[in-house]
DNA sequence: GTCTATAACGTGATAGAC
DNA sequence: GTCTATCACGTTATAGAC
């Protein structure tokens, strides 16, 4: 009567696809990186991966995050804001920036496109907006999500080497100063 | 001895197939456009679209530029280069970004992002450079040139709707003048 | 000999039978 | 869960037409 103890083998599996998944999208991108690849790193079948998650492109959608590296950058002090979130763009793990470029790079897709812009509008837009000050609050929150994407996007998409190897004070001199002026005028 | 005629009909067929592949790389993007539906638009057989391109990439490649939308922007007198800018990438011609937003979603591949880094450094970066003045010259004209990026990315990839739709002015104000920041300081 | 057409190969994602 | 089939894709081999 009493159920058996479930150990849910499932449940293991899923998660030794998603890790796969996320190490190898991340690495090589969406397109580069097969189902066949994703199975023999996790060491499962390939239709099981289908079966698990639907489809390719569900998976990514499900493991991927393309913003989370950088949000926590929005915390802190207004009028430093520009500084800090173009330090943390520069400095933080090179990880954060590929998977940005994973994500873009597959944004032709509707479901990653959409899960792209919630992603921006929930970790970035929403709540800049609620702490900027002025009437125009919404637009400058969205132009400050596009410069600094802008930024994120020469460092990873198309790889500016210049930028890449450039000192990083430079770049939070004129760039966080260009940014601070959207955030606080 | 006298060379023949040369009608070379088979300037004829790239021709068509070039604007063939304009055309719907424009409209689907890389991805979703095939060498079939390239060579039926084109109204002739897929096997000779890959005889006279190499590769559906290198059709690619040599079919669509993604920054010469906007390159004469960059003209002009330099303290007003921000709001000239942003204003002929938000009125301009929405194909100009469509065509923005395919390349950058097939810069995964190594040609396209070596055509879309020298498209930048050519028509936009070098340019700048050779126009803005102090020793930082240089880094401020690949930060500018990200922060215009940035726009069309938003406007182009992630598809910010409330950019899409806000009015023209108020983004000419604080974009417009957050760029001539890096222009002229 | 160059241009074109037909058919086929290899690989990818995915669906269905077992 | 696994295996096999299917279908679309880019690409190539090959052979015919001018």
């Amino acid at each position: 009567m009493t159920p058996p103890p479930r150990p849910d083998r499932s449940a293991d599996v899923k998660d030794k696809i998603r890790s796969a998944a996320k190490r190898l999208f991340t690495a090589d991108g969406f397109d580069a990186t097969g189902i066949r690849d994703i199975a023999a790193e996790a060491g499962v079948n390939p239709a099981i991966v289908i079966r698990h998650f639907g489809s390719k492109e569900r998976l990514f959608v499900e493991t991927i995050d393309a913003n989370s590296s950088w949000s926590s950058a929005l915390e802190g002090p207004l009028d430093e804001i520009g500084e800090r979130l173009v330090r943390a763009v520069i400095t933080g793990r090179r990880n954060g920036l590929q998977v940005f470029g994973s994500v873009v790079r597959a944004s032709g897709r509707a479901d990653v496109r959409a899960h792209l812009q919630s992603s921006l509008a929930q970790q970035f837009v929403g709540p800049l907006a609620a702490r900027f000050a002025g009437d125009d609050a919404e637009l400058r929150a969205h132009l400050f999500a596009a410069q600094a994407t802008g930024l994120m996007f020469a460092l990873s998409v198309y790889d500016d080497e210049y930028l890449i190897s450039a000192s990083a004070d430079g770049i939070v001199e004129h760039y966080g100063a260009s940014l601070q002026r959207l955030a606080t005028g």
